[in-house]
DNA sequence: CCATCAACTAGGGGTTTCCCCTACAAAAAT
DNA sequence: ATTTTTGTAGGGGAAACCCCTAGTTGATGG
């Protein structure tokens, strides 16, 4: 590494911020080149010194550091940040990532982990707090399974056509229109329908949803977005 | 610290194992005291050597890496281990997680990266290698919003005659049914998803039953059992 | 080579459900 | 006291559902 690794504090604690860059001066690789108590003025510093760290409380007193940090990662888009936070809840961390930080710790965590993440993360990985990682990896295993395989007994046993025409009815496609993408007349589509219907043991609409919704045919989690 | 970190290699290539200890002999830190070309040598090894660290191939010619990860756990819980893959899907990773891993990074990554990773791992801190955090980060977001409250606007409008239908017809009861339950000619019931879809803007079926599984009105993911 | 069968196509004709309309009595709000 | 809201009910058209027949094609098999 040619330079040294451009820092930039912000936090709303005059004493945490003394605490961050006496840790910091121990290692050699990092310059603390300015700190800032709010998010004006944490926007401000890093649009003039363009850092290539910025450490992020995320209780600021005008405003979200996950905020701040969405709008210098806009701005500086090689600026790494590094949440440093007292809130270990995991929708915070999810946020944070979304906003564009790079890396997480909370505030009760060891000086010296704090440090091995600033590493990582000015070589542009992610970091995530082992105290917190347990929370992260519980909501990784808490991913509902994707892809559950479409091989159902029944489902197997309808032709590619009416597998086709069973993915447009499941999405609720009307059978006109069906008819109209697939180039046949609505009465065939009616007629795959019940073919579907009939091989499926399905008697209505909503069963048909259903059994698509069981086969993972129609992603449902879209609809709660 | 007073020891060196004990390390375990399982891998089936020699030749990884060979790059893997010279990378690790340039840090003084670590010390490779075994290693396994498979999944039984590997358990067998990690239970007389106790080491402090294990990485781990997930693709050995016996068994997988991660099940192995999941039983070296098991009997040794302070040893954490590292996963060494050539994949990097994010269901893999999760499951290495779910299985006990405590860091996971690819086998293309730069070897400081890996030595960075062994450092954060081997002091009890998670790691995930950098290429593979944005997966992991955007499965996080995806995470889907847990318990979308029961409060939206339109819903709200509805009088509790109509929520009460609304539940049932959400649920895909005909209409008959419900004119049986409730007392009240099929018509009115009729009416009542008139009412309703006039009043959410709903104009089909499976949109009703879209809105209701977003308003967690209907359990969605009851069908996927 | 021809018979057969499965798949895709199309339609007839009926019942049921869906969806929009009007309408009226009772309750509630103004 | 009058207007609005709510619950009730039905008419009518469109779409979905369900029972058929039937022609064309392409693959399989005797």
């Amino acid at each position: 590494m040619s330079r040294k690794t451009t820092v930039l504090i912000v936090d709303d604690h005059p004493l945490f911020r003394e605490g961050l860059k006496f840790l910091i001066s121990r290692n050699t690789t990092f310059d603390v080149v300015g700190e800032a108590g709010n998010g004006r003025e944490g926007l401000r510093l890093a649009k003039k010194l363009e850092p290539d760290l910025v450490i992020m409380d995320i209780s600021l007193p005008d405003r979200s550091g996950i905020d701040l940090t969405r709008d210098i990662r806009r701005l500086l888009p090689e600026t790494r940040v590094m949440i440093v936070s007292m809130h270990s809840k995991i929708d915070y961390i999810s946020e944070a990532f979304q906003a564009g930080a790079t890396g997480y710790v909370v505030k009760e965590s060891a000086a010296g982990r704090l440090v091995q993440g600033l590493e990582t993360v000015s070589n542009g990985g992610y970091f995530i707090d082992s105290s917190l990682s347990h929370k992260v990896v519980k909501r990784l295993m808490e991913f509902p399974e994707k892809e559950a395989k479409i091989t159902d007994a029944g489902y197997e046993t309808l032709t590619a056509r009416e597998q086709q025409v069973m993915r447009l009815l499941a999405e609720g496609t009307p059978a006109k229109e069906i008819a109209e993408r697939l180039f046949i007349s609505p009465k065939t589509v009616e007629n795959h329908r019940t073919n579907i219907m009939s091989k499926l043991d399905l008697h209505s609409t909503i069963e048909l949803i259903r059994y698509a919704a069981r086969l993972g045919l129609i992603d449902v989690d879209l609809w709660k977005g």
